[in-house]
DNA sequence: CATAAAAGCTGACATTTGTCATAGTATGCC
DNA sequence: GGCATACTATGACAAATGTCAGCTTTTATG
């Protein structure tokens, strides 16, 4: 994949394209490329960021440690997407984990390149607080639904959103795959829960599963159920 | 209470502080003074805002009516908070109703005079991306909470953040009175069971009430709850 | 390819929370 | 002051969800 940011279509994404030539030149510069394998953190919570890292390839989720010793995760972060700016701009503590879904290959911006960019160029820090604004507003309404959606609404409503943002294999099962447990954590239920209402959507033949993956076979029915009827 | 935002002591809580004498001058010139009564709206969820609220006194409640008809509450601002910020940023529809708790007065500034402070004044968008990374993580907390912890837990939690952010009166009484029905749309529950949990509080001489009137008994315990004792 | 470890699954049961019904209590308004 | 209305309170019950225990299947690893 191309190595310069300059020529990174990834960043057509996110707000690195209100950067002027001569400051994504110093980004280029400046970062470096990681490879993260499933399973390992790009960063904990509690970590002080020195950079932020954005997302080539692979997916990441973003989760909390409750104090009961369960994870759960706020956000599901995939190509193009920025992480860590919160944490750098407000120059605090991280405030979640990043771990990797699957093998993700993840570009490294150390924070001086961001901050300097930041505090001289309006129409690049504006494009990162639209992003900031947009996923505000997304995580209003994970509260919304946390509180007021029942788990079944719940597991239904985060299977359209895996077709919906990660699409779907040729054989009609959601592209990207997660554990039982992750279901669990995404919805904020008991692992044993999340299982149990997914045996159930098979048997209603709403979805179809082979080993950990699932495959969607009645959207509609998906739909209706999230609305509540 | 001053009437020029030069000298507006509510200014020094807000990103309005990083603007320069100019740009709030201008602020200044264009915005209008509003009194809002307790339970009146300031906006309502899926409106077009052509500018944004900065709260001089009062407080008001930021909900989003769920598909079951039930309000949750997602943030309470008060004094120096700026409202709507979110939705003229990004130049959406507002996804929260804003409802007075109790009577309010607010500044109404026009998007004009932001959104051009926005485009040209760098340490004033940085600071209100601040403030939005503020909001974010927050919001974050939020959903962990309501996710992992039980309504009790919540609902002492709300007590607590009650009396840290707004105060007790001379007789030990939380300052913000909020109604039984307030309290479980901003815990997320019923308002039967907020009811339940409150008369339970109260045997178990953690609070006492007056009315609507709730007040701390025992602090420490209330803290040991949240954490899981 | 064997074996251990992790993940998935299911049942039984306890607990939490929501719903509905009903009654008491405060509050505002004429 | 009295009436209407909204808010608070409580019981009884139903539904949703969590917990624990045991079992099966998959996956990883030497």
């Amino acid at each position: 994949m191309e190595s310069r940011c300059e020529n990174c279509i990834i960043r057509q994404f996110n707000s690195l394209r209100a950067m002027s030539k001569e400051e994504l030149k110093m980004v280029s510069d400046s970062k470096t490329t990681k490879k993260i394998k499933k399973g390992e953190h790009l960063f904990e919570e509690g970590e002080k960021l020195n950079g932020v890292y954005c997302v080539r390839d692979g997916v990441s989720k973003l989760s909390k440690l409750s104090a009961n010793g369960k994870d759960q995760i706020v956000k599901l972060a995939t190509r193009g997407e920025v992480l860590g700016q919160r944490s750098v701009i407000a120059e605090e503590f991280t405030n979640l984990s990043a771990i990797a879904v699957n093998d993700m290959e993840v570009c490294f911006i150390p924070k001086e390149s961001i901050n300097n960019t930041l505090q001289k160029n309006p129409n690049f820090t504006l494009e990162v607080l639209r992003h900031m604004a947009h996923d505000l507003k997304e995580a209003d309404d994970v509260i919304v639904n946390i509180s007021q959606k029942t788990v079944k609404q719940r597991i239904a409503e985060a299977f359209l959103y895996l077709k919906n943002n990660f699409g779907e294999d040729e054989e009609g099962f959601l592209s990207l795959t997660l554990s039982r447990e992750d279901i669990s954590n995404v919805v904020g239920t008991a692992t044993e829960s999340a299982i149990r209402i997914i045996s159930e959507f098979k048997k209603k033949g709403l979805i179809h599963t082979s080993g950990k993956k699932i495959g969607i076979k009645n959207e509609r029915k998906l739909m209706e159920m999230v609305e509540g009827f």
